[in-house]
DNA sequence: AAGATATGTGAGCGGTGCTAACTTTGGCTT
DNA sequence: AAGCCAAAGTTAGCACCGCTCACATATCTT
């Protein structure tokens, strides 16, 4: 089935209607929850509304999920390679082992919780169903590496060093309770208020050096 | 075990005297959905069962509670309630201005992630509806509070101090990260597991020793 | 050309959020 | 004490939602 032109890659050229009956309908769906998710709240959303805006009936969304926490997870999913490529670009715009190449990820952490509060808050408690989700676990494991890595670089030791998943485990620890308390309380504690990256540096440095 | 129900409910407190028709059922609904959220997670909760569970109908819950996110936000408070409470005999258990007092709050705070993952999670995941909820924003700010004069004893400055605040919001930012990610992955990343109190001390003197 | 299979539709069942109208309860006024 | 009246509960019901089933249609395989 794959000596056809073009890949599903939800890249969304041109002709979104090209494929089977309506084009590529999963990705559609699941960009059309992301974005519920974002206006609407992560609750306030509903595989028939979903199926509305794809403009296909309330059943259609069964052929490719099997039920509503499925599609959840196939947003969760694709919102962890949106972050962990954000993470890497990030780490990439400086030179490897630097505290800006770590501090570079935690601000795409932090941009990525500001930009799609709705979405990363469903990234972090969808727990429940990740029990059954080895993708998503082993996604999850994929980002926190990024972190590994780059506090590997910067301590020159290996990243399976115990120490190194350790200073990683605080450094997210930091970055994940900042980016929550970002977007909990947006305008609130304005006198600790403080700029992301001089923050970040900071927190890299206390947790690098030491 | 005594079932000892003190809701410390803004508007009629504990009168067992009086009990209408059924008792308190707001306290007693709040009770349920609570149990409801820590054993089928914060979205397999429904106003019927919660209703069913307390022993009346389905439209009995609009008497006391608005709609749904009433009620949510009706066992969020609550929730914040007992964690200042259990945040503040954390504290009280140590000297003041100690490094104890506040790895205390810390550890107090992690406990109840732990101990209560559904709510927990609840209390930082409905900030949709904290907009219109002034009640739950001053509670919030009093948790911080705890911090905060954790963090102000231990540095020997006032509370109102702009430094105090800064180091108070990384602990609590730090604190939060950890206990979030704590129930998220429970037993994974388990090269980096250690045991709390250790970490909470260690964090602590991290934060308000430099 | 002809299944086989993937992808859509419509009808429909049970459950849910919430409202409306009614009944019961018990405190308060007189 | 009589009686009003608001609080607190009930049943009935609407609209919506998640999900399934039977069926229609489009695409792939052979």
């Amino acid at each position: 089935m794959s000596n056809d032109t073009s890949r599903t890659d939800g890249s969304a050229t041109v002709t979104p209607k090209s494929a089977y009956h309506h084009g590529d309908l999963r990705a559609q769906l699941i960009a059309a929850v992301r974005d519920l998710i974002e206006t609407r709240g992560p609750d306030g959303f509903s595989v028939a509304e979903a199926a509305r805006r794809a403009g296909v009936s309330s059943a259609a969304p069964y052929k490719h999920f099997k039920d509503r926490p499925e599609i959840l997870r196939g947003v969760v999913s694709e919102a962890m390679d949106r972050l962990r490529a954000a993470m890497e670009a990030g780490a990439a715009a400086h030179p490897v082992g630097s505290l800006e190449a770590v501090a570079a990820i935690g601000l795409a952490y932090v941009d990525f919780a500001r930009s799609e509060p709705g979405v990363f808050r469903l990234v972090f408690g969808l727990t429940e169903g990740h029990e059954n989700a080895p993708e998503l676990q082993q996604k999850g494991e994929g980002c926190f590496g990024v972190v590994v890595q780059g506090a590997a670089a910067c301590l020159n030791l290996s990243p399976s060093d115990p120490e190194v998943q350790r200073r990683a485990y605080m450094l997210w620890s930091f970055v994940h309770g900042h980016s929550f308390l970002h977007i909990d309380m947006k305008t609130k504690v304005t006198t600790a208020r403080i700029d992301d990256w001089d923050y970040l540096m900071t927190i890299s440095r206390a947790i690098l050096a030491s």
